[in-house]
DNA sequence: AGGATCTGGGTAATCGATTGCCGGTGTGCG
DNA sequence: CGCACACCGGCAATCGATTACCCAGATCCT
């Protein structure tokens, strides 16, 4: 505790120190000095104590950029979102960021802005850094398609939430076709579809959640009226417009996300219109506001945790050599005052 | 268009590229390659196009580690937040982003799950890998005053929404004080303050934030009821009880963030109470879902993207001799059906 | 014509940390 | 006592891109 405050001298010197600068100090090589931050090799201890001394003093600080060139690798996984301002990937962020926490693993996040030019520029920007695994949701189930396989052969590359087609690299997500059978087991269980006409609020299908979404609603449903959109709040409210105009006044509304859900709902209450009595409305993916509206939304729960441990699993076993890795977690129901049981 | 395809020889050396191996290939020195590919000076055309090439062919990739080591700089931004399942915090990240595309700039964004410790770590490794920008919303007002003391000394560091206590550093945020001026203004030109109390439903002191917002309730309002939590959806739910517990059953609450007037709001409902009829609530931030809320959701809005604006211009002039720059952004009233006009 | 200047290419040092290899000391064993 | 070997410190090469410096040839000027 004598010895906490700053060399004086170092100040002057000031911005970088580095190893050359602790080793002079210390009085040793600098091969002495990696040795003893980073424990790669035994020191004797005067002279561990010694380096440490003087690395206290003069405030170093590594140079991550120095020890990435010389190991070719950087502790860090790059995370390529489409948009930090859908609360479901902003979410996914914050939680494989909790997972990695520990790990010794850094998780640096970038927004692609949905824009397939600024998604390529964050590859590219990643894969410049030497990240060491590029998790990816990607904005495009086609056009992604290129960037993704640029980035599969130079790193482990890893596909969340949405997948590319034509192109081999892992995948970890829900299993929406599942997802569907839920939702259509609680419909079919509550809702006499004689009367209440069951209707469907999907996005576009380019993208693969989209896709697989409208796919497992019809596979388990069958043919029913159905808008498509995009995955955002505005869509929502656009659609029970559309809703009205077309002329329902009752339906069972599936979504295929919750802030399409949330849109929805929030506009059929403004208008007037009893959820659930005259509209019930589920919704996909079970962010956390989705528990906080008002009625609370009966949604598809996706694990975040879970998805976040299989993806911490899957960098620890998988080799550059598989990329076939295809990993479909179930998601669960949540009951909501939306669409009651 | 006839070269378009990959040189089959290239693709077995394959992984890591250099400009060592586009040099060979187009038989100039590597500082030839350099300058063609950065245009750092001008080089005769034939060459040029020899250079590009060979490194098309190759499918030469930039090493940014390699480029970073060398000038020292890396054309990043570090953002640093404390939670992005906070939908302020991870809409500013999106703004954020949104207003560097084009600058040339990237950024990067990591999450300190509102833990001191994290956020050091996040601190460490982003100028470990020499960040040119350091954006930071520091968890807490005291303790992250050394991280952020530490971050300013190395890099340009900025602080964004809340600021550290005793420690000089650039700042930009919204003016908390004139907000809670627009929310008197509006309660006290539609309330009967007589007949409906008013009572503040804040977040701990231990952001700046939430400090300042509850100093300006204070000096505008005088003294009311007041409750302090946290910065998320659970502590609005738990505030709501709170209130009706202590015997409320009519009041215009004024909350700290939006995500708390959310959590209370909803709960509120849920339990009965009718908003805005039996309960005003007004939030503050302006994030998305405020407008999604049924009721929608009055409250006092940040501009993000002037925030966003501010820092970037803060880049362009700013040096590190001034680290005194203050920006105080004017918020907006946005009035909503949870407190009408 | 001869020196000054300009253009543009190559050589090699450089950024900071890591690590393969060498060698010196000390210990253990036969 | 002598040899083998473990231990541990230092030297110097290395990662990949950039750039200070040098130099050859061309052009320009008086």
């Amino acid at each position: 505790m004598g010895a906490d405050r700053i060399d004086p001298l170092a100040q002057l010197s000031a911005q970088h120190v580095t190893m050359a600068d602790v080793a002079a100090r210390a009085g040793v090589s600098t091969a002495t000095v990696s040795r003893v931050l980073s424990g790669s090799r035994p020191v004797a201890e005067d002279l561990r104590r010694l380096v440490l001394g003087a690395a206290r003093d003069l405030g170093y600080k590594v140079n991550l950029v120095g020890r990435a060139l010389r190991k070719g690798r950087t502790s860090t996984l790059g995370l390529l979102v489409p948009d930090l301002d859908n609360p479901f990937f902003s979410s996914l962020a914050q939680h494989l960021s909790r997972t990695f926490d520990g790990s010794g693993i850094d998780v640096l996040v970038f927004s692609a802005d949905d824009d397939l030019r600024i998604e390529r520029r964050g590859i590219e920007s990643f894969l410049g850094r030497q990240v060491d695994t590029l998790v990816i949701i990607p904005c495009h189930e086609s056009e992604s398609s290129v960037s993704v396989a640029l980035a599969a052969e130079s790193t482990l590359t890893i596909q969340l939430d949405r997948r590319v087609s034509d192109v081999d690299v892992h995948f970890v997500g829900c299993d929406n076709h599942e997802g569907m059978r839920l939702v259509e087991g609680h419909v079919s269980a509550c809702v006499d579809q004689k009367r209440q006409p069951v209707v469907y609020v999907g996005a576009s299908t380019e993208s693969s959640s989209g896709h697989e979404r409208l796919e497992g609603f019809r596979s388990h449903f069958g043919e029913h009226p159905t808008y498509l959109g995009t995955f955002d709040f505005g869509w929502g409210q656009d659609a029970a417009q559309r809703l009205l105009a077309d002329g329902f006044r009752s339906a069972t509304v599936v979504t295929a996300a919750d802030i399409i859900g949330l849109g929805l709902l929030g506009r059929l209450q403004s208008l007037g219109h009893r959820v659930p009595e005259d509209f019930r409305v589920i919704g996909f993916d079970g962010i956390g506001v989705a528990r906080l509206a008002h009625p609370t939304l009966t949604t598809v729960r996706q694990p975040v945790e879970e998805i976040g441990r299989t993806i911490l699993n899957l960098i620890n076993t998988a080799t550059s050599a598989d990329r076939h890795t295809l990993v479909r977690i179930a998601p669960e129901l949540v009951i909501g005052e939306s669409s009651p049981a």
